[in-house]
RNA sequence: GGAGGGAUGACAGAGCGGCCGAAUGUACCGGUCUUGAAAACCGGCGUGGGCUUGCCCACCGUGGGUUCAAAUCCCACUCCCUCCGCCA
């Protein structure tokens, strides 16, 4: 939620940074209207109540000194003054209401540094990375062996079941088998490996709250994109962003713990809604796959190098499984709603000929904080909202994709890079079947 | 799933219709004393909101109700603890 007493204060400023994202500023004017009303009745209702209580407090009185005409009196009085208090509530919190609601609605303001434009069209490609590149080698050639596209690759070596998972769940739940199966499992435990010890492993719930939903900017605005459990008011998480930012939901931190940092590895769901079409083959888009996040709570002045971290984390990842990817800079019109700034990470891989999201490195500043009322306490003693950061490192479905096709060899069989042998029973080769 | 107990400030813990936003202790912050520290003593010390910045309002798990007045009474729910049952 962004800061309405910012809004009030500076109100250009703020409508012009969201105007870079596309919301246009009758819409704040609004929100400023609604909020002079309920300021209005606010104070009206309160005042109101602060009579009631004072007359409260002389029936008391009255009655303690036995003076009964005059308690009823008070009584009379205080008892019509409440009705009309009761209204004056009613239409403050109508009021008030409809404002929130407003407010949840209006996404993050963007960092001054995110790019200009209105889609993904207009995102920034920063730099790329391959193997080799450190050492003057030009950016790689990939033979015709290694342009098959993973879900034939996956069906050559028995490791992935795109069909039984369909029978199983509906299409775009894949079903991993063998050394599929093992290659993700290795995956994980080699990322969330490499970030122990600074960041805390933690293994959340798959499933959430609407409540804990709305801290992550996730509800109200993407109610379709989410699986819901409606009997029993869950949610299955899109990502361990959710969990993570909630856990500290409601507490004051001490400054001394900043920054937090946080690692999980959890299932994530999404039912892609509006996607029918697109990407229906292989594993780049499914209802639901695995990833390692990483999280951190920090101050202001933290937030920065909390970010540079994980984004180094992520690719350091990927340089070390070898593969090529590139850095792109999201534009304004392209944040999520939470988001100030993002950096997606891209892999290249072969067999599709594409560049494929694997992770997102986002600030959202207090817009979650605000939300989830996480708070840490200053040296000064003053509360303040906590900024937090977040990044994938990273979604496996994509990676193991890409991971087949980048190292398939020319019998078939894929060799994967060594770091991986350690968590695939020493053996990191997926042979290619006797046929 | 059944029975019982509980939820109050950073923590512990009183209060059970009316000057209670809340005793007391600990912790914390400032001061006195001290070479310094500890101890002792003195003072301060919840969060959020509104506006005439001195006052007002809200908050005692959550939501509703009773009342002129609710932390206190009533109802529902959630969570925690103990015991029983079931179970990976």
């Amino acid at each position: 939620m962004i800061d309405l007493v910012r809004l009030r204060r500076e109100p250009e400023v703020v409508k012009a940074a969201l105007a870079r994202r596309g919301v246009s500023p009758e819409v704040m004017d609004a929100i400023l209207e609604m909020d002079v009303k309920h300021r209005e009745l606010l104070q009206e209702a309160e005042g109101l109540r602060a009579e009631v209580k004072f007359l409260s407090r002389l029936v008391g009185e009255a009655r303690r000194d036995k003076d009964a005409e005059t308690a009823d009196a008070l009584t009379e009085k205080s008892r019509k003054l409440g009705d009309e208090e009761r209204g004056a509530t009613e239409a403050m919190e109508r009021v008030g209401g409809l404002l929130h609601d407003e407010l949840l609605m209006i996404p993050n303001l963007p960092a001054a540094e995110a790019p200009d434009g209105a889609d993904e069209n207009d995102n920034v490609e920063l730099r790329r990375w391959w193997v080799g590149m450190d050492e003057g080698l030009p950016f790689p050639t990939y033979a015709e062996h290694q342009k098959v596209p993973h879900w034939d690759i996956g069906i050559e070596l028995d490791i992935l079941d795109l069909e039984a998972g369909a029978r199983l769940a509906g299409s775009m739940f894949p079903l991993y088998r063998g050394d599929g199966a093992r290659l993700l499992r290795a995956l994980s435990a080699f990322s969330l490996d490499r970030h122990l010890g600074v960041y805390q492993e933690v293994r959340p719930p798959t499933f959430a709250l609407t409540s804990t939903m709305m801290s992550t900017g996730h509800l109200p605005k993407s109610s379709d994109d989410m699986y819901a459990i409606e009997r029993d008011g869950l949610w299955a998480i899109p990502t361990a962003e959710v969990p993570l930012t909630s856990m500290h939901a409601g507490e004051i931190l001490e400054e001394s713990r900043l920054p937090i940092r946080l690692c999980a590895q959890t299932n994530c769901f999404r039912r892609e809604a509006g996607a029918a079409g697109r990407d229906t083959r292989g594993v780049l888009r499914v209802h639901e796959f695995e990833k390692v996040e990483l999280f951190a709570y920090c101050t202001p002045e933290q937030q920065e190098d909390a970010f540079n971290d994980i984004l180094q984390r992520a690719e350091g990842v990927l340089q070390a499984l070898g593969l090529t990817y590139r850095l792109l800079d999201l534009c304004a019109g392209d944040l999520g709603t939470s988001s100030m700034r993002t950096i997606d990470l891209e892999v290249f891989s072969p067999g599709v000929d594409r560049w494929l999201e694997v992770s997102s490195v986002s600030k959202f500043g207090d817009y979650q904080a605000r939300r989830a009322q996480v708070r840490y306490r200053t040296s000064e003693g003053n509360n303040t909202l906590v900024h937090t950061v977040n990044g994938s490192a990273l979604g496996w479905a994509r990676v193991w994709a890409a991971l087949l096709e980048t190292y398939r060899q020319e019998d078939g069989s894929v060799v994967l890079p060594d770091v991986l042998a350690a968590y695939m029973g020493g053996n990191a080769t997926i042979p290619a079947r006797a046929s």
